[in-house]
DNA sequence: TATACTTAGTGTATATTATACACTTTCTTA
DNA sequence: TAAGAAAGTGTATAATATACACTAAGTATA
């Protein structure tokens, strides 16, 4: 058993809703190699650290986020990925609604930016294929699992909830079936709260019953 | 951006199914630490080596496998794991029909051997929790996807088929029921071959059309 | 060689879940 | 005060899932 050393570096897809888009925050390379080009916020493991404590770190650092939901996503290796040679990158995936996001003023240069997955500028490395990646996870997710109460704000209208789902899943759904299934699903309750200031009929804003990561049977 | 290079290793996690049970591979430790104690497969990376490139290796070194089906699990990391210090695994899962196991000669010191997952035993680092891990992974990918053709051999009954199902699972399912759902999903064809010489009636041979992982809107 | 034993193989009725679909309500703005 | 806009609601039909028991075709045995 030969024991080798390798360098590892995190990679972070962080998304949120926005404007009725899923976005994701690309920020400016300041360094070589890809130097000024749009890529993934990530960085090599300081000495010891554990891949998912560097993924917290850079959600904090380029975003200034915290408390969110992290996944771990894939862990890709090998050549062609980075010009410095084999480098083991461990890819975490991150949601947050928008609310939470405050991008810190010390790190402008470089120009931390949300970007639709829809139309996305050429990037560096082989974080187009993580991006992919993350998609397809969060896609799935949203199926079987509840992760979709770490997109939205504390307090959200059926509207909102609705709209993220067509809005990740690509897909239109019926209202009335939309507001039935999810009832059903009991993790979300209503309060007695009130969007107003529309210029249409005010909705009824619910919260999550539960912030924590859970399973579903069935879903939409 | 500092850089700073970790010792990555990979470990595997082979699972078969064998008298009605499903088995997990373990191999006795030649070395410390856990000398003498079970363990997964697996080892430090060569250098510059792809993380799957070694899981491929150390399933063809250990078990004589090669062509099945391999995925990447998780990537554990940190403190805890291993008394030698803060080391990265890179974990993957595979899945063999129990025909295709050829255990060689040469590493016979390491005792490789087909342990039922309800009765594992004293098992080194922290690879009881990378079992439970891909273990959990082997039965939600049973409900989406087409995995189970990688378990069985070219050749079966729809009985096996079923056995395979509940075996993991761990719930009995009906046979007609099941029968119908899984002609439904057209992956499997009868062919004219006959399981015969058992103490009753002879069962139909099927075979799978396509041996390429495929996902699956529904399942069982 | 007849009978018992064992698993293979098959269909239907009912319950549950998913889908399709349109109008009234309640606010804002002109 | 009328028009505009999204909020909010129910029912009928289709599709899917479940529950359930007997006959068929071999092998083993008396």
């Amino acid at each position: 058993m030969k024991k080798h050393y390798q360098p590892v570096t995190t990679d972070v897809v962080i998304f949120t809703i926005e404007d009725g888009q899923l976005k994701v925050l690309l920020i400016k390379r300041a360094n070589e190699p890809f130097k000024d080009q749009w890529a993934l916020p990530g960085g090599f493991l300081f000495e010891d650290e554990e891949p998912e404590h560097a993924a917290v770190r850079i959600l904090k650092d380029k975003a200034g986020i915290k408390n969110v939901y992290v996944e771990q996503l894939y862990t890709f290796g090998g050549s062609g990925r980075d010009p410095r040679g084999k480098i083991i990158t461990v890819s975490y995936f991150a949601l947050v609604p928008k609310e939470k996001i405050k991008i810190s003023v010390s790190d402008k240069i470089q120009t931390p930016t949300f970007r639709s997955v829809k139309k996305l500028p050429d990037i560096a490395f082989d974080h187009n294929r993580i991006i992919t990646y993350a998609l397809k996870r969060l896609q799935s997710k949203l199926e079987y699992t509840n992760v979709v109460y770490s997109l939205l704000p504390r307090y959200f209208t059926f509207n909102q909830l609705q709209n993220a789902y067509e809005i990740i899943s690509g897909r239109k759904l019926d209202k009335r079936n939309f507001r039935k299934k999810f009832m059903l699903l009991k993790l979300i309750k209503a309060t007695k709260k009130v969007l107003k200031g529309e210029r249409q009929r005010p909705a009824k804003l619910y919260e999550f019953t539960h912030h924590k990561p859970a399973e579903l049977k069935k879903f939409f």
